[in-house]
DNA sequence: TCAAAAATTACCCAATTGGGTAATTACATG
DNA sequence: CATGTAATTACCCAATTGGGTAATTTTTGA
């Protein structure tokens, strides 16, 4: 069989549920951590990427829709995948709208487990990568001064420094110096190669913050 | 009353429901077509955005699922919300998996349609505008030859005409003349500006296609 | 208040770019 | 085969860029 590969957030408040999916999951490869409830993981887990929540709906404490409400506001955007049985048709929906990835029905076979949880660990994977690419850029970014970050804005929105002069009032030269000091820190020679790297980057998301995520 | 903006195409076997839902709809201010079942929809519609198909899970003939998958299959990406009383559990999950916006379980009041509605229709706003985004660099990037298509890729990833050159293979004068002619065909003045024309675009989308969207 | 950091401007030089013309070769389509 | 299109190269020129040094003024913090 192939080894699989990736973390799995296994939140559930079933003693024989947890061992059972756990031991499953670990033999096919995959990390697990388990939780008994939603206080417990909101508490200890950690940032790890590419990784899954495998959720119940039906938990003493928080359920499975208040702890994804939860993670949302904490910003924690590690793809859900409800797992439930008693679960309703409005639970499955608001599931869905708060931005759950799948909702796999009790009782489930493997492969079905195996190939939502990969298509998860997929998006994962690709919305990390967003991140780190990001992150890459802010690192540089905030090496700048307040009148370097502004310029930046301007040189990767294609202008020229004569452009740069006219818009912000200062001589081109002014604005050819202050290119300089940007492309040392972005470390590159060319305005191509510095809008090269803010491609696929959300450049309103440049501005720091605090959550890192290793692996 | 605000009055809304969007086009809403309804498909429902329901005569009572389509007639009932269209005037509420209209009266709302959004514009209506209405469907008696999945063939007559996927024969007649037009492409408009915004728009959202409202559509009946169970319906003689192509029922809901089946309709959202032909639709996929033939590259129609207008949001779709589904309405049902009658739906179990596992075909709500499958209209989610499918790429559902929503799923309105009747009964639903007004204030529950408008807010899903306006919601999808966002969401098309913004998927129309980076197809045209990508339209109008296509409508540019099909005048190049091969050879400058391929050099385009190039300058777009940062490459200086020496770059350029050594990955080809070809002199850097030569790579400046088709740079030059690329320049011209999309009526630019600089890398920077040719690169930002290209921000939020999926380059590999680049190469013509048939559908168009109007309004 | 005093020192450090940032912003501004000017100057020099080599390299590259943008724009244009021209000539040769390769290739495909009629 | 002939013609046209594409590709390739070379050359010229003006403008801009990249890299560096220097000097002055502002702003910021300690």
């Amino acid at each position: 069989m192939k080894k699989r590969l990736g973390h799995i957030f296994l939140v559930d408040d079933n003693h024989d549920m947890r061992f059972y999916l756990s031991d499953m999951l670990v033999l096919l490869g995959y990390t697990v951590d388990t939780f008994e409830n939603a206080t417990a993981f909101l508490e200890k887990s950690m940032d790890i990427s590419p990784a899954v929540v495998l959720l119940d709906m039906r938990m003493p404490g928080l359920n499975g829709l208040e702890l994804q409400a939860r993670l949302e506001a904490l910003g924690r955007k590690t793809p859900i995948v409800f797992i439930s049985g008693e679960s309703d048709k409005d639970e499955i929906i608001e599931a869905f709208r708060l931005g759950a990835v799948d909702f796999l029905l009790k009782p489930f076979n493997r492969e079905k487990l195996c190939q939502v949880v990969d298509k998860a660990l997929d998006m994962d994977r690709q919305r990390n990568q967003e991140f780190i690419n990001t992150d890459a850029l802010r690192r540089s970014f905030i090496t700048l001064s307040a009148r370097e970050q502004e310029i930046f804005m301007l040189i990767v929105q294609g202008l020229t420094n004569k452009g740069i002069a006219e818009v912000t009032g200062i001589q081109p030269g002014t604005a050819k110096k202050h290119r300089a000091t940007i492309y040392q820190k972005f470390e590159v020679n060319t305005s191509a190669e510095l809008i090269s790297q803010c491609k696929g980057v959300d450049l309103s998301k440049l501005m720091p913050t605090e959550d890192v995520k290793v692996q």
